[in-house]
Formats: structure tokens, C-alpha cells, sequence
DNA sequence: TTTGATAAAGATATTAAGGTCTTTTATTCT
DNA sequence: AGAATAAAAGACCTTAATATCTTTATCAAA
């Protein structure tokens, strides 16, 4: 649905924005290696969303990255859209040119539906509500192997 | 969601399953031209399928690409097994390594259940199912400009 | 004001998806 | 048998996603 460099995205907002972390400054190496996510590749993506201004940074020694007073209030569909764009949520499920309410291919009707759960999904969920849940201890934002391979 | 490829070759089978299809042979050409998809690409899915027995093809002249006994049963999460697997249903919706519902990410839960959904409906529905939708002419397998820019 | 730390930026590499082209093989018709 | 036809097969190309590596700009502290 989404591409892996969005969930990295999402990924790396919420550890900035966990309760324990909200108050420092975070080099992407610690951030990569606690989310288990390649270093550079990580950095592309959260100078991306410093661009956007959903995250800040700071150069320099004891620099790094961190929420600013927008990030937890970020809708999760404004980091998919400035990610992947919103093209994802209109494409046809046969590979048709186009999607068409009006001329739809035959997967249309039994899929629409949860097309739009999921777009709306995005468009109700903040980054505050994924934390809540990470610092509830409901979810996690890496895989914990010992719990993964536990029965 | 399923690639483009996998949307070619439920169009491919669906095309060779029509009423006014299932008795005649059809050429890569022709189905290509019908369907929008490039020929050589859609030639070598539909080459899988024939392996797969899921449509039969005869070279020569008046050879071609056509349905046999057991296409138009063929459950549709046979085909998207054969093209993309069913590993596309086990991907960590944000990135992680591995989904896990004991040891969930924060979106599992939210989307787990559209996933299955998904899934279920890829394996309850038939290609004999989608051809009846085109046959009484509630949806189409490739796009009308003219319908589409319609409003 | 130099040094070290760190993000930013950009170049390059790898992989997978999607797509094209050419050659081979099987079949039918003459 | 030979020519024509069409799928099968395989080599190759293009693009996008993913990942790595190197250099540069910025800042803070000594
Ligand atoms: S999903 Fe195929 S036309 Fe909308
Ligand atoms: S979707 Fe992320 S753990 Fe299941």
C-alpha cells in the first residue's frame, strides 16, 4: 500500500515524538539503529520531512533531530502525501490507465470501500495517537525478536 | 496492493473467459490491443498462466491463448499467488521486518482487518465471477476515454 | 579561531518491476 | 518438404525503489 520509505517516515516522526524522547535531540545514527532502519537512507527521509516542516534539525555538535511544535499534530496522511503522494490512493486495481467510479474495472466495487477506510484512516490518525499507543506498551515500533518468534 | 503485472493477468484470463471469448483461440496481439497492455510483457504473464494450467495456448498458425477447463473456476488469490505470492499479504504495513501481532507496530490494528478482508476476497471470488460483471455490463477490463472524462 | 561533531547534500550502487526486442520451436497449410 | 504463422523463450533495456558512500555546510565548545 504504502512504500517501505513512508513507514521508515512514520517510524521516525513517532521516535521523536515518544514520551522519553520529545524533550532532546536525535543523531540519525541512534534513530537508524534503534528503528533497525539503513542509516543514510533514514537521513534522506527525515531531511525531507524537516523540509516540510512536520520535524526540525540542527547541525553541529550536539545536534540532531527533534519535534517541533507541529509534529504531534501531524495528520499521518500529510506524511504519506509529502512521501508518497496521493497518487496512491486512485490507482486502478488491474492496472487500468485509470480508475473510474463510472467505468470501473471489475475489482472496483469490492475494493473502493477499503480503499477509502484506509485513506480516511490516514486522514484521522496523528502522530500523537501512534505514540499514545507506543507508550501505552499496545505496539512497538520495532520488531522485538523474542516476542516475534514466541508462540 | 497486487502489482501491475498481477492486474494484467486477471485482465488476460477475463478477456479469454468472455461469452463471446471462451470458444475461439486468441492471439498475444489482440488481447494486448484489447486489454491496453503492452504485448510482450502481457505474452510472457500469460506464459506463466499456461504453465501454471490456469489457460492453455498452441503454437502455430490459428494458435493462440484460450481458456481451458479449469480457468473460469480459478479463484483469484491462485493468480495472484502465482504472479506476486502471498507474501504481499504478510508485509509490515510500516516497514518493520516482520508483522507480528504480538508484538504489533501501530498500525497493525488498524489495518490487519482490511488485509484480510482483501485477502478473503481474493479467495472467495472467481474468475467466473468477474466475467459475469463484464457479461451483464456493470464493469469493464479496460478503460472508455469517452466514459471516464465524462462526468 | 581552530577542532570535532553532526546534519545536509549529492553522487553512486543495487535491486526489483516493468517493458522491449530477437531468436527458437511448434504447428498448419500449401 | 517448405513456407508461413504464432507462441515460447531468453536476452536486453528502462525506470523506480531502495540503499550506500562521500563530501560539504553548520554549529558548539575548547
Ligand atoms: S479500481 Fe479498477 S477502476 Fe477503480
Ligand atoms: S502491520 Fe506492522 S506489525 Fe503487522
Amino acid at each position: 500500500m504504502i512504500s517501505k520509505t513512508c513507514g521508515y517516515a512514520i517510524r521516525g516522526i513517532v521516535f521523536l515524538s515518544l514520551e522519553q524522547n520529545k524533550s532532546t535531540k536525535h543523531g540519525i545514527l541512534e534513530i537508524a539503529e534503534d528503528l533497525q532502519i539503513p542509516q543514510h537512507f533514514l537521513g534522506k527521509i527525515l531531511q525531507d520531512l524537516v523540509r516540510r516542516g512536520i520535524i526540525s534539525s540542527i547541525k553541529g555538535p550536539h545536534g540532531g533531530f527533534f519535534v517541533n511544535s507541529k509534529t504531534i499534530d501531524t495528520p499521518l496522511i500529510e506524511v504519506v502525501e509529502a512521501i508518497d503522494g496521493l497518487g496512491i490512493f486512485k490507482k486502478c486495481f488491474l492496472g487500468r490507465e485509470e480508475c473510474s467510479s463510472i467505468n470501473p474495472c471489475p475489482l472496483h466495487d469490492e475494493f473502493d470501500g477499503c480503499r477509502s477506510a484506509i485513506f480516511k484512516t490516514f486522514e484521522n490518525l496523528k502522530i500523537s495517537d501512534l505514540v499514545k499507543k507506543i507508550d501505552i506498551g499496545d505496539s512497538y515500533l520495532s520488531l522485538n525478536k523474542e516476542f516475534a518468534t514466541e508462540i
